[in-house]
DNA sequence: TTTCAGTTTAACAATACAGTTAAATCAAGT
DNA sequence: ACTTGATTTAACTGTATTGTTAAACTGAAA
């Protein structure tokens, strides 16, 4: 019932092509051609397993919006102490875009033409976004009455935290350039970040 | 031997739309019809200035580049104290995102694509980028042997800053959805974070 | 009035691309 | 051997898009 490769293995080197492609090139700039040459068959087959390119599209962005964000909801809802749920967060982004790093640049390029996805998606993921910030702000006020904190404003600290870990990723060609580094610098910089930007936080919110 | 409008009108008015719409759907997803109606003429009119897009989108992404990276140089090349030019830089930044709020995302996302092209703005910048890193570096390092600051990577120290004031431009409909804001409160809080990052940064540097 | 650059209109050519299809091939299971 | 589904080949359709062109128009300047 199935040909040279086993079962869905087609499938699945062409969901992998097409995240490779759509990743670097963005929606608009992929070919199909691209997709099928690096899944190592040709177009036809393309439409025989995904319909259309949006549909291809579609899929792909799924699953990499939930990479994204995935883990982040189970973080910052579990029930560390702040500090702890702030290395686990840093920790956490890092390490999965070590894995994907070309994943930020592309998803946020395409929630910022079309910024009604990530509704979309939002919802689709059942809690509303803002419910993340929501608990956290809480809890940041908390440690700053209790006077283990100084002042902060938690919105803002979070977009801090977030900053230093995902901007390296997407500004990466920038960052190489700058350091001098090669892909396997790069990899090693950002692999001491992660204490990095866990010290630094820890020091800047010292009373 | 001018038209309805006085001389260089119309150039200018083709480069603000091409810029308008080249920075909202990256180079692959702008089409010459988009900008041609953006600036209120036709396609025509278009390749009567501009011979084709592509030399249109070199011109307008240089520009870009220059934008992002201006004042940054002459910045990290002054001779103020180390802190104040964090503050300088934080303050610079902010204040060109906030004009120019799509710019970070085109530029890093046209740059991951054709990672060259940075080699070639920065030698035609006339200085290598990893200059201003090192001069940098230098100060940061005399400022922790003098015990003014804690014993911190200037090349990390480099990307937090950049990370902490450029990402939320980036991730801008993101930050918009979980912080709950309109465009309006957007730039509000980006007002507000000029402070807060320098003063995180200068908590997070005390020895 | 004539001239001339800027501008529009309305085609056109050339290419690139998405998507479809029919027929052939191939590899395994029955 | 026959069947069946996966895959390729090769063509095709239709459309979007870039780039070009010729002709007409316009309004200011000479």
């Amino acid at each position: 019932m199935v040909n040279k490769k086993d079962d869905n293995q087609t499938e699945k080197a062409i969901l992998e092509a097409a995240d490779k492609v759509f990743t670097q090139k963005g929606f608009a700039a992929a070919r199909m051609e691209d997709i099928a040459q690096e899944a190592g068959i040709n177009r036809a087959l393309l439409h025989y397993y995904f319909r259309s390119k949006d549909k291809m599209f579609d899929l792909i962005f799924q699953q990499r919006v939930s990479i994204f964000f995935s883990g982040l909801g189970q973080i910052m809802h579990s029930e560390k102490p702040l500090i702890e749920k702030i290395q686990a967060i840093v920790e956490h982004e890092i390490t999965i875009l070590l894995a994907h790093p070309y994943l930020p640049i592309f998803v946020l390029q395409e929630l910022n033409q079309n910024p009604h996805r990530m509704l979309a998606i939002a919802e689709n993921a059942g809690a509303h976004p803002s419910l993340l910030l929501k608990k956290f702000s809480v809890e940041v006020r908390a440690e700053i009455k209790a006077g283990t904190i100084r002042e902060t404003d938690p919105a803002q600290l979070f977009m801090s935290i977030m900053g230093m870990a995902i901007y390296p990723f997407v500004a990466r060609p920038v960052v190489k350039i700058i350091l001098e580094k090669d892909d396997v610098g790069f990899e090693s910089v950002m692999l001491q970040r992660k204490k990095e930007i866990t010290d630094f936080i820890i020091h800047a919110l010292k009373p």
